[in-house]
DNA sequence: ATGAAAGCGCTAACAG
DNA sequence: CTGTTAGCGCTTTCAT
């Protein structure tokens, strides 16, 4: 823990060479004598060298320095992503500067506006409204990629979830153990992951030769809360159904909730799928059925990604699968 | 969406003023004719000027950033921290650079000594194991401010709850209704909160006159399993005890499946109590009485607090009060 | 393989 | 109130 201000021409003139050959160690790349190259070294371990990050952007135009909007939905999903971004770019020489769209002030574009004024190397945007045409110039204008949204014309430059699949597995896991009438409580209306969750619920009840109950398909908003109204309605309309396939976790906690609440059992009388796979859904009573996402992979390979856009390499993203995680909170019927 | 080369020698040479006068507008604080305030502002505005971080930086010392060093211990009430941090800079022009003690490579010094290397104006250190003198002369060198810990010497410069405090309270409340077997599951042993909290869970009995009994209280680490461990062994032990205190939720939630899964009924045999009032809490079932420490608040009063030492204003950050939430997993006895 | 020199874009005395 | 003059510490041609 010492105070740092030697910069490169103290260790020049500590090492008898000049600023360039100092620099020339410092970024490896361009060759220099063995010997000199020690000594250098050795120069700057003596004296505590640590490069000034300033100085070196301003001089070479790069940061170093990766910026990561995120929306936050409230999701531990997203916070695993994080995780496996910060893993992705450790040690990597870049660093991701995070930014929330949530809490920063002004909308989206103004907040990456922001970042860019920080004059990062390339972008991870998570989640978020931003327009395609708007991700588009973006694109353009420095390497960016998009986590949690599938885009045209952004092949293998943006990873999400296979979110229709994996709705397509839970809902068959529940018409495989008797289930007919399932209720679906959806995501925010127009968000892409409630809609392909959807088309996946729709396609296995197809699948099955079950008719889709509209009535049984209730829009929510990702909360506890809406998991709660959802069950309230479905129980005050009378409709029957046997099984609730939720939006997420927390819905799940909000629909079993209401449903104990009526004295309706779980999973003896209504058994329950989630999506996440929070850490307390292994925990509650009964354990909850859920799906997990590969949050903390998306992470690093989307860290993975940039860094090759980075460096002009191509970046082939791949579609990332969720699983099916299943507990005691679906029973056979 | 535009591309940004614009210097400050353009809008100079557009406004036909100096640089300096661009740069005093820029820095509002000096006084610039109102006149040409307003020819410079326009041409910056026309030319789609965004000041260059990095040269400004390099040239006045600062960074405008400020280090944020987590250790996210896996707890909500961090990430409510963060929040809270990241709201609190909102719109002071400093930017928060959050560094990951778990995921960076190194120990944690090194994380420190790696922001510093970003030239961090202030450090903000969420928790974490620094040794008191290291954190001293960290203090030395820059405005530093800890959450999450009591520091000798730190008066007002550090911000945390006061868990004793908030342990006493629970623990009185679970004695207000009628129980004398309390059990505890400890957190970390060394940990400070978990230490606090075990004060108050001693002094709330002792008051009551309670005599402590040993056994009762079980070491955990934060996490559902050690809440499972605990009853285990104070079940297999043949214990006795009405209620669980514990040192989080997950470890709660843990406790109660564990007690579940031996027939013991929440809160009707047996009552539990947790610690961070997690989302999920109030929607388990039974929901869970738990004490919601003030995250966000901590972390606005942290920013706020960094804010004023980088002014060399004083700062006097005050103990923050944690309060308990009364929920259906306690019973009268 | 190494050195010299010219900036990168901005701030900060210092004059005036 | 405004312009001039030096740098901040490093990268990067261009020579050698």
């Amino acid at each position: 823990m010492k105070l740092n201000n030697t910069t490169i021409s103290d260790i020049a003139e500590r090492a008898n060479v000049s600023k360039s050959t100092v620099s020339r160690v410092l970024n490896d790349k361009s060759i220099v004598n063995q010997r000199t190259r020690t000594t250098v070294l050795e120069a700057m371990e003596s004296l505590g060298y640590e490069p000034n990050i300033f100085a070196r952007s301003l001089a070479s135009g790069r940061s170093m320095t990766v910026g990561v909007v995120t929306q936050k939905i409230g999701s531990p999903f997203y916070d695993t992503i994080m995780q496996g971004v910060i893993q992705g770019f450790s040690g990597t020489g870049y660093s991701p500067l995070f930014v929330d769209g949530q809490w920063e002030e002004g909308t989206e574009l103004q907040v990456i506006q922001t970042v860019l004024g920080r004059k990062v190397d390339g972008l991870l945007l998570l989640g978020g409204d931003v327009s395609l045409s708007d991700l588009d110039q973006l694109r353009k204008r420095l390497p960016t990629i998009v986590i949690g949204k599938e885009l045209p014309g952004w092949e293998g430059q943006c990873v999400y979830v296979d979110n229709r699949a994996a709705a397509y597995e839970a809902t068959k896991h529940l018409i495989d153990f008797g289930h007919r009438d399932i209720a679906l409580v959806r995501g925010i209306k127009h968000h892409q992951d409630a809609i392909r969750r959807y088309e996946g619920y729709a396609d296995a009840l197809a699948d099955s030769g079950i008719e889709l109950d509209p009535d049984l398909v209730i829009e929510g908003n990702f909360s506890a809360q809406s998991g709660i109204l959802a069950v309230s309605s479905l129980l005050m309309r009378g409709k029957v159904f046997t099984a609730i396939f939720c939006a997420n976790d927390m819905v799940a906690y909000g629909a079993r909730l209401a449903l104990q609440r009526s004295g309706i059992r779980v999973p003896e009388d209504v058994s329950i799928i989630g999506f996440d796979d929070q850490a307390e859904s292994a925990f509650v009573t009964p354990p909850l059925t859920t799906v997990r996402q590969p949050g903390h992979e998306i992470g690093v390979a989307a860290a993975a990604g940039l860094l090759s856009l980075m460096r002009d390499e191509p970046c082939e993203l791949p579609v990332m699968k969720a699983e099916l995680q299943r507990r005691e909170s679906v029973a056979r019927i």
